[in-house]
Order: C-alpha cells, then structure tokens, then sequence
DNA sequence: GAAAGAAAGTGTGCATATTACACTCATGCC
DNA sequence: GGCATGAGTGTAATATGCACACTTTCTTTC
C-alpha cells in the first residue's frame, strides 16, 4: 500500500542498545539480522518507526519483536542522521539504551530476527549498518553516567548485597573500587534500604541485603543535590 | 512533486535553541513565523530534514536559512517524537543547541521567518508546537553542561577579561561565585592564554585580556582531565 | 568439634579540594 | 588632588577523597 507525500522525507528507524550483567561481565543484547541488507549479520535490535506512534513507543515495541524483552526503561541515546548510513536510502536512527537484569529476562528472537544473543561487550562482532559506532556511544554514555547517576540498580536483583553492587561498578567503570570507601559512600547517599534480611546458601557470612530506595532517591533529585560513586 | 513509499513513515525536521549573551543576560534567539501552522507565533527556528542531507546539515542550513546565522558549531540535544507534536500529522523533530556571541552575529530573518529576535531567557512567551518543551530541556543541559565543560566561550569575544568570564558564568548559573575563587581555579585549569594586553576605554583600572586556549583544552581532554567551575 | 577457608564488616590519618573572607592598587574622571 | 570603579591578590578552616589491614561470622571439611 503506497503512501505519498509532497515533499521526499527520509525513513525514521529506532535501535535499541540493551546493556546486562551477569557473572562474567558486561553483556550487550544483539540480533542476527533475518533480512537485508546485512541479512545474516549482527546488529542491533530496532526497527521503523509507524506515523502515530511516538518514537519511544517504537523503540519499546520494536525491541519487544525482536528480542521479547518488555517493561525495560529506555533513554535516548542519540540521533544518527547521516545519508549513508543505510545502503538502501537515507534512514535517520534514534538509538536508545537501557540496562537489564540478565537473569529476569528471556530472550526470544521473532520479526525480522533470526536470533537474539548476548556479547560480552568486549567482544563485539562487525555490526550492520552504523551499529558499532551506536555501541561505541551507549557504552561511553553508560561509564559517563553511571558515575553521578544511580542507574545500575536496574542490573542487579531487587535485594542485593553491597558486594554485588560494588561488583557492578566495578565492572562497567573497569577499574577495582576500594571496599570501606564504596560503602561509606554509596551509604551516605543514603538512597538503599538496609533490609533485615541476609543472603541464604553461601559457604560464608552471609551478608545483609539492600534494595534501591526510589522515593529517597527522587526526593534527593528534586532537591538538586549530586551524586558521585 | 509528489513523492511516494511503500510504508507511512513521519516527517522529520530540526530545531535550533540558540543561545547567546549581552549585558543585561542569558538570551535566546526565537522567529516569528511567517505560514500556517502557527502563523504569527514565536518559535525555535528550524525546518524539514531533505532525504541525502545529513540531519546535523539540516540543522546549520536551516539556522541560516532562517536568522542569518552562520558557521555555529551546533550540539544534538534530544529528538522530540510524539505524534501530536504538530497539528498537521506526525512531524519527529531534533532538537539542537548552541551558544554564539551576540555581538557578532547579525540576524537577518528570511524563509518562512518575519522577523528574528533575541529574547531574555526568563521572558519565553509561548512558542509553537512544543517548543517550550525544547527550550527548557536545552536550558537545563546547558547549566548542566557549562559547570563541567568549558562551554561558554563561544559567548564571549576572542579576547576577554576574567571579570567577563565570571559574570558569564554567574548569569547561566544563576548564581553569585567569588571572585578570588573564581580565578584561581579557571586559571589552574590552564585553558586560558593570557595575552599581553589590557582593556581599552575604561574608567577604571584596565584588566588584562584573556584568551580561550583550544589546543590545552583538547589536549586535557585527550588525557580524560576532569573540569568543574 | 576443631581447623581452615571465604567473604563480611569496620576506622583512621594524610592529602587534596573547596569555601569563606578584605584589603591595596591602578586608572580615569571631575 | 580626590574620588569612584573595578583589578588583583593570600590564608585559614573545613570538607572530601583516598590509601590501607584486621577481626568477625559462618560454612565446609576432616
């Protein structure tokens, strides 16, 4: 069904940069493409955006065809607005990025996609299209961020220890944190909840449980005051 | 000259927040605008993206093409796509900001524009479409930006005074930053050349003119050297 | 049930950065 | 010559950041 307009417009696409975390390290969600171009190649999860349909809502449903995942918070990322970046015709991007709990989510590849797998973000493959250039600006965005903003809680369980999330810092910053100064300062923020609950089935001391404060957390906001981990 | 494609897609345009800065403050440049819709009505200059042109050309062509504006070194902000954004049908639109010195620049309003004016930021009237939206975000990431990044340069003449270069920063910040403080710690940074020359033509002692050192910038920069003002 | 292993939990001192604060000096104007 | 205006300059108190090591608690193993 043709559709036609006055003047030309170039095609408006979103892609969705999906960061988790689990045991080994930092993962970044990524579909095998089912169709061209770049058919059988690795690329990030996105898809056209519908007239009617505001860009975010695209980018929540296109990362839900491709990959199952639903209910995830994505941010804006950047626009990607170069005439070749497609080999087809001039397709504007608005990519996203968002962090996900690996374990409470199963992937399952669908429209368009032949499969949906995790990379460790070290070992990112020759993506299609700009795709490794989108990577490369999540990945920094993220390390930039993750630093004065308390995103990354969204990568861990909803009770956590302090280890676990020292764990995750360490990970995404690549740098090893100082364990007495981690806690004095993610504590002083005072933005967790000390739950009255320990971990079960470690060969150890088991340790006290936290979980993420929202409402804390957005009052701090409201009032203006910085964060720093 | 119709233009046709097998699928709908929206149109897409860009917007330009441009700021720029004199003696009584922080303004903002907006244009009348001369067609439907919201004819007659203030708004942030921009205009539709061609297929084949680049979306950050889209952004400096149509800059010029409406205030006469040239060679601004222009920054992605956010893209703006709810589908009632603009009455007429769903038009994604990204948004770009700047910072430029008023008193080089002149305006000269043209296509679709009656007139471009500067205008106090503390006195936006109500712009088109969601317009107000943009210019907020874009004032909220420049006192953002400006505390960790030497933006804000770009609002000043070549060579400029420290007491200029505080004032800017108290007018964006919105707040009053000690003197003494002040210069001891923009000169630590070491991206200031100070020049061997003073004011001219003024009733009071003359103070030495500063300038904007790019090269020490980008070579901080490089090494990942962290900046606050 | 004693010993070994594993991670939890905790405080201090030094270095650096931030903040508050006030006077003298140079210049132009009247 | 005196006055008005802003330039230029240092120090002390406080807060923050950073390096660093041992004891406690619990599990497992022998």
């Amino acid at each position: 069904m043709p559709h036609t307009y006055d003047y030309p417009r170039p095609a408006l696409t979103v892609d969705c940069v999906i960061f988790g975390l689990d045991d080994e390290g930092l993962k970044v969600l990524l579909i095998e493409r089912g169709i061209e171009p770049f058919e059988g190649q690795w690329a990030i999860p996105g898809g056209f955006v519908a007239p009617g349909e505001s860009v975010d809502a695209a980018a929540v449903r296109e990362l839900q065809e491709e990959t199952g995942l639903k209910d995830i918070y994505l941010e804006q990322l950047y626009t990607f607005g170069e005439p070749d970046r497609d080999p087809r015709e001039h397709v504007v991007s608005v990519a996203y990025y968002a962090l996900v709990n690996l374990i409470e989510h199963d992937l399952e590849a669908s429209t368009d996609a032949r499969s949906a797998a995790w990379f460790s973000v070290d070992d990112v493959p020759d993506l299609a299209f700009d795709h490794n250039q989108i990577f490369d600006m999540a990945l920094t965005r993220l390390k930039g961020k993750v630093r004065y903003q308390p995103i990354g809680f969204e990568l861990l369980p909803k009770k956590f220890t302090l280890t676990q999330l020292q764990r995750m810092y360490e990970i995404i910053l690549e740098k090893p944190l100082d364990k007495r100064n981690f806690r004095k300062k993610v504590l002083s923020l005072e933005i967790l909840k000390a739950l009255n609950e320990i971990e079960k089935d470690v060969a150890h001391r088991a340790a006290r449980l936290y979980s993420f404060d929202e409402r804390a957390y957005r009052r701090l906001q409201r009032k203006g005051v910085h964060f720093a981990i």
